[in-house]
DNA sequence: TTGAAAAATGAGAATGATTATCTTAATTGT
DNA sequence: ACAATTAAGATAATCATTCTCATTTTTCAA
């Protein structure tokens, strides 16, 4: 048990893939029945610590909760505006964009987020 | 006077272009030297209806308050994690993926974001 | 022009997500 | 085993944003 017990099975029940890109509250009710006594300040400590040590990734969407993704590759998100659920999609991107930016702005770049929103299947038809 | 006394004067000063991509707060504090019994509630009220309207871009960014944009020309968005401020960049994204993510999995595209974070050229160099 | 109906305002309460604080419990190294 | 460190759990605090509601402003038909 490299970590401490929380932040062990929290890591454990985010790499099973058990929750779809699930929010701190989400992942707090499911820890729930695996640890009957965490705190959801626990949750959000330990969900965010995994995050700072590249173990997780952390996605906002405007107007939503952060949600957590296990899935490390490089990919990007699609989230439905019906349900709310997120999807995954790879793409690869232009990254000469960030060239572009460092050389005319002296900008340089961290991270870059695509993201995309719209109906998934399911909302679409009934919209 | 199209819309109401607050309503126009809130986009008139966004499209004055006098504040940089601002908050809801910045453009209220703003408002108050325009019409100083204004309240917050309006300016949030109005931005949005604004933005519904098509007259602005809401932007989030994630763990800031959003900005409004009266730019509405194709572009996107750069922020500093230094000093938080936005800068603007052109680039033309390969539209091709909102055709593959219809074909691939009935997702019906309504909009795509694509934004940086990193530092700007003052930041960058004492950081 | 009047006056009722509709729309928008301003103040402040409510909400929801997230973080901060603080006391206690668990872990670590000696 | 014990002092020092780290993390936990409970709960208060924060912050952006939205909601509610009483009041004011606007609209528009009679």
């Amino acid at each position: 048990m490299k970590y401490s017990k929380q932040k062990d099975e929290i890591l454990k029940l985010m790499r099973s893939g058990r929750l779809d890109h699930p929010s701190a509250a989400e992942v707090f009710v499911a820890m729930k029945e695996i640890l009957p006594d965490i705190g959801i300040a626990t949750v959000y400590r330990n969900l965010n610590a995994l995050s700072d040590m590249g173990f997780l990734k952390r996605l906002s969407f405007a107007g939503e909760a952060d949600r957590y993704d296990f899935n490390l590759a490089d990919h990007h998100h699609a989230i439905c505006l019906g349900c709310g659920r997120v999807f995954d999609f790879d793409m690869k991107l232009d990254n000469s964009v960030e060239k572009k930016l460092a050389e005319k702005s002296g900008f340089s770049v961290v991270s870059v987020k695509y993201s995309v929103s719209g109906y998934c299947k399911k909302c679409a038809c009934c919209k």
